[in-house]
DNA sequence: GCAGTATGATCCATGCCTGAACCAAATGGC
DNA sequence: GCCATTTGGTTCAGGCATGGATCATACTGC
């Protein structure tokens, strides 16, 4: 008999959280997040530094989100908010030492997590997933 | 040349959190959210009540986040909190008229936007999609 | 029956996210 | 140069999620 089929949508939100809490519990152990490391890498392929709001930009986010997460992320020590010498608004984050050696140290894991996590699907499996993610994500 | 492939782990979470907010967006319309709908569903698939680490269970997530929810729930009127008669320490969730109201929009809300969202993928796509994401999740 | 433990729910602190209101600095028109 | 507007960030309120602490009620062994 047929299988019934389940929710398209909550199949696609529910794999999605648990890969994502899969690969969170990984990051926990060096005190990272996934919004964080996020943060750590869009810093680091901009050279390190980030107008804040560039960096909401990036991290396709509002910027009252990026204003706490900079908060977090200065607590942490991983981050540091610095003057913007042209623009005496702007608010510039730079990376810290610290933050270099935790966003090496977490996208090693992240990377890690997800050879892992993605290792059940074929390359093939792997691309057509792509593209059907693709798919959903147009306009 | 070869198409440099993104994270598969980002692009499923990108693909999830775009749809989610899609049917977000349309839920807020009646004062709706996916959480509180997925809560409006397990009652009325119980029989229109349930204790509340019961619901707890079946949404999949700690106590002290139904209690937050069963809140905001009552507050909205769709839910009210009765006592349970076998269990002093026990209290039941119950739908009210109007959670059974609210349930039935929305229900229909999230049906029709997920009807749309995946009418970019052909059944067989969806079938696909639904195999890999089950291989994902599978432990 | 009475300790001691289990359990159901709540409370509190915290993380992450949003949108609205706000403020200070920059900018553009005149 | 000055005022109105725009823009960068923060603040605040609120939604949703977690885990740990707490509390009252139930249960269990004796």
């Amino acid at each position: 008999m047929a299988v019934t089929q389940q929710s398209s949508l909550f199949a696609v939100l529910r794999t999605a959280s648990c890969l994502e809490s899969r690969v969170e519990a990984r990051l926990a152990d060096i005190g990272l997040s996934l919004p964080k490391l996020a943060a750590l890498q869009r810093l680091t392929q901009a050279g390190e530094s980030l107008p804040l709001g560039q960096l909401a930009e990036k991290l396709a986010c509002v910027k009252s989100n990026v204003t706490q997460l900079v908060d977090r992320l200065e607590a942490d020590g991983l981050v540091a908010r610095t003057a913007d010498p042209n623009d005496g608004r702007s608010r510039i984050a730079v990376l810290t030492a610290a933050g270099r050696r935790a966003f090496a140290r977490g996208i090693g894991i992240q990377r890690q997590a997800e050879q892992e996590l993605f290792s059940v699907l074929t390359p093939d499996e792997s691309d057509h997933l792509h593209r059907l993610l693709a798919k959903l994500d147009a306009h």
